[in-house]
RNA sequence: CGGGGCGUAGCACAGCCUGGCAGUGCGCACGGUUUGGGACCGUGAGGUCGCAAGUUCGAAUCUUGCCGCCCCGACCA
């Protein structure tokens, strides 16, 4: 096995994939399109359910546990829903296994045949509307306001770790609001929630936007999204909040009596976000060295390379680093010591830089004889010599300087990546060079489902913070009252 | 589902054309020397050559069938 990654400038999909494996994020599972994350891939996820969840509690939501299985006629419910899942779905028709009678292993005993198909959830709206409606009776019993943490499971042709897996963990909210107005604040509020959590914790710059009818989830009156830039130049939708309207409450007949007693629909949204950000991770700033990971989501902030000879320099190291450590941990910083004997200094700065840890100290002698610590960054791969007395408070700033750095690093990518682009010949050569090409679109699914099939390229979103300002479609010509974010994507 | 490729040690692969002892590198185990940017030497363990049938004195190698995986396309609300 190659020591080096492969490079990002020659293949950038080998390079994504080695990476997560050789980071230890994630591995190919025995099952085709699914995915084993191994410890250090889950040691993130955690550290970014935990930012969410907080995130969530303190927007009023609670979290619940609806079944993975999804009886098929619910599925059936809410059309535009079933016909958009339809095409993905995992079910299971029997209960029982037996002895082949012909041979040796197992077979579907036919005898145990389901009445009813169950569909392994590929989102949960039916389900959890099924239950809404015994929950809502009153517009005293609103909102609703449930997340819930799950694996789901879409039957992908192709797959790519983290990316695109068949089976995947996720969050799913799912609210149920009195008044249209409420639940579309709520939508809104969600997707501000990923922007958050997408540019302050991960340190990847997101637009947020409205998708075009042909991107919209199946089952929505308005889909929201967060779309970010990859290093490649593809785009990456990294969250969507769906405004669902009276949809599902319609279909699975969720009806309650309103102050003016009437009866009445609530009106619903759902949002998510999924290991797929864990892609984005990767991709949005990883190097050909490996993971750079931003401090906020680093399992290991700080590693301590001790470099000596002699068992008795090691205690000396030791006891020179132990109470930096202890202050380091009090101050909520997490550090590893790497004594390990078995392999040698040179080894480990390779696979820490591997796996993206954002500080590296490293002390030998010569230090403590200097009273001096070596201090390596791994976002730019720089290091310098520091007296040792204070070093805590230098690395908890820098913490944030790295995390800062990373963010920023990031937008100057996306700001040196979007372009605006006028003419169709323009058009089709910036998305052929990769990144975001803002253009003006007549607003049509006839004109969008041209463009992806001419340049695979597809309407990323309507961006919401910009400007009304009137042009021509850059395909067709027609009116257009904004640019749209045009790219190719993942 | 169409086109292409590949199945040999934990991993990456050579050997196959032209049939004749199952190989190399990495990793692993043990011993020693090493340790400020992926150390070195020595010894050793590890195999249903995807599965099945056929040809042959003899098959990883040739033939046929099957299975699995990967890449490209179709597909991805």
């Amino acid at each position: 096995m190659s020591k080096k990654l492969p490079k990002r400038s020659e293949d950038y999909s080998a390079w994504y994939n080695e990476t997560v494996k050789r980071a230890g994020l994630a591995e190919n599972s025995p099952v085709r399109g699914c995915m084993v994350i191994k410890p250090y891939g889950f040691a993130i996820w955690e550290k970014m359910q935990r930012a969410l969840d907080d995130m969530f509690k303190a927007t009023g939501h609670e979290n619940a546990y609806f079944p993975l299985f999804v009886p098929k006629s619910f599925l059936e419910k809410e059309e535009e829903h079933a016909e958009g899942f339809a095409k993905e779905c995992a079910v299971v028709t029997h209960y029982r296994l037996k002895a082949d009678p012909d041979g040796q292993g197992l077979i579907v005993d036919p005898e145990a045949k389901l009445e009813e198909e169950l569909i392994i959830r590929p989102t949960s709206e039916t389900v959890i509307w099924n239950s809404y409606k015994n929950w809502i009776q009153s517009w005293r019993d609103l909102p609703v306001l449930i997340n819930q943490w799950a694996n789901v499971v879409r039957w992908e042709m192709r797959t790519r770790l983290f990316l695109r897996t068949a089976e995947f963990l996720w969050q799913e909210g799912h609210t149920a609001h009195a008044t249209e107005q409420e639940a579309i604040e709520e939508t809104e509020q969600m997707l501000g929630v990923y922007a958050d959590f997408v540019e302050n914790w991960m340190a990847v710059p997101v637009i947020q936007g409205l998708k075009s009818p042909a991107e919209r989830f199946a089952g929505a009156v308005e889909t929201y999204c967060i779309e970010a830039l990859m290093q490649d130049g593809k785009a990456l939708q990294a969250g969507t909040s769906h405004f669902l309207g009276q949809n599902f409450a319609k279909s699975f007949d969720v009806q309650f009596v309103n102050r003016e007693n009437e009866l009445t629909y609530p009106w619903a949204t759902s949002w998510g976000v999924s290991t797929r950000m864990m892609g984005a991770l990767v991709m949005a700033h990883s190097d050909d060295s490996g993971l750079v990971l931003p401090p906020k989501l680093a399992p290991i902030q700080v590693v301590v390379v001790p470099i000596y000879r002699q068992p008795e320099d090691l205690a000396k190291i030791n006891e020179k680093v132990q109470p930096i450590v202890e202050n380091l941990r009090s101050l909520g910083v997490s550090v590893k010591i790497d004594d390990d004997d078995k392999y040698k200094p040179g080894y480990k700065f390779a696979e820490y830089e591997l796996k993206g840890v954002p500080i590296r100290l490293g002390i030998g002698m010569r230090d403590l004889e200097n009273g001096t610590i070596e201090i390596a960054r791994r976002d730019n791969l720089t290091k310098e010599t520091l007296p040792i007395e204070g070093i805590e408070d230098k690395i908890v700033k820098l913490l944030d300087e790295i995390q800062d750095a990373i963010y920023n690093k990031a937008l100057t990518f996306r700001e040196d990546n979007t372009f605006v682009v006028d003419t169709w010949d323009e058009f089709k050569d910036q998305i052929e060079k990769g990144g975001f090409v803002m253009a003006h679109w007549d607003g049509s699914a006839e004109t969008e489902d041209k463009i992806k099939k001419e340049t695979k390229a597809t309407i990323r979103c309507i961006p919401l913070n910009s400007m009304e300002m009137a042009g021509e479609c850059v395909y067709s010509g027609n009116e257009s009252a904004k640019r749209v974010v045009f790219a190719r994507a993942y």
